[in-house]
DNA sequence: AGATGATCCTGTATGC
DNA sequence: TGCATACAGGATCATC
């Protein structure tokens, strides 16, 4: 499930491909996958275009061409993004295909079909992003005024991309492992020392997972259709029954916020959750 | 308004 | 072995 430290690992690996790259041709295969556009008018739109830049906002890609226009996309839960040699017929799945200048294509991918582009439009949810985790903008007290009143779990209100852009059921789980509080805390209950860890937390479970390429189960590949690192290396998510890495209590699974979460009960057990 | 639950989709894992 | 069912999840929409 491509989370910030995925959708970032794809930006840099199209970021080096994609810039000064014509846009030939448009292959609409699946044309469920444009949002407000039709496949012959978005074709047109896109055909010619250079390639100026590839940006990335929450779990938003970016796409730039020379002269303003844009495209924004949205991976979801398996999309891929891959820029690679135009050789052979693309894999099952793949709906969209630009042929590029020089011999390359930019294909998009997806096996359950959630992924969205749109053309030269922000997505509704695009635009109601809360701060880049990793911006001077996220301070713990801005993440502290984000939870205050909030009756959710924390883990919920970690996944609504209002509070944070960009956090996912991976790394919820594990910022909130490495805070050291229960998935199901009352979020406006935290107290201003774990409001801090937790912003530490989000800051330090992002950046690991981007120095390693992000976390593949099956589907993720970066932009060079290569797999992240980050899955041997991560502490509590999808770990139930296997030993906390701290305490060796095994971890266990809660339903919260109607996403499974994964938590340890010793490390993760203080303070009062709500039910 | 805030919180919760259903929905989309299909490959994979589990159960009988 | 084979079939049926459950499950996974990001964002959006409907319903409290």
């Amino acid at each position: 499930m491509p989370e910030l430290p995925e959708v970032e690992s794809v930006r840099l690996a199209l970021a080096e491909r994609l810039p000064g790259r014509r846009v030939r041709d448009v292959s609409v295969l699946g044309p469920h996958c444009l949002a407000g556009i039709e496949p012959d008018a978005f074709a047109a739109a896109v055909q010619g275009r250079v390639f100026a830049g590839v940006g990335r906002r929450g779990k938003y890609l970016r796409l730039d061409f020379v002269g303003g226009a844009f495209c924004i996309v949205h991976l979801r839960m398996t999309g891929r993004l891959v820029a690679e040699p135009a050789e052979g017929p693309p894999p099952r799945h793949t709906h969209l295909l630009l042929q590029l200048d020089g011999g390359d294509r930019l294909r998009f991918s997806d096996v359950r079909k959630f992924g969205r582009w749109w053309w030269n439009q922000v997505p509704p949810g695009m635009a109601h992003l809360g701060p880049e985790p990793l911006d001077r903008s996220f301070t713990a007290a801005a993440l502290g005024r984000a939870l205050a009143g909030r009756n959710a779990p924390i883990k919920a209100v970690l996944l609504d991309q209002r509070t944070v852009a960009g956090l996912g059921n991976i790394y919820a789980d594990e910022a909130l492992f490495v805070a050291g509080l229960h998935p199901a805390r009352r979020a406006g209950d935290l107290t201003e020392a774990e409001v801090r860890r937790l912003h530490h937390a989000v800051r330090t479970v992002l950046n690991e997972a981007l120095h390693f390429g992000g976390t593949t189960f099956l589907d993720f590949r970066n932009g060079l259709d290569e797999p992240g690192a980050y899955f041997a290396r991560l502490r509590v998510f999808r770990r139930s029954g296997l030993p906390c890495r701290r305490c060796g209590t095994p971890i266990e699974r809660l339903r919260v916020g109607g996403r499974s979460s994964h938590y340890c009960p010793r490390c993760q057990g203080r303070g009062v959750a709500c039910r």
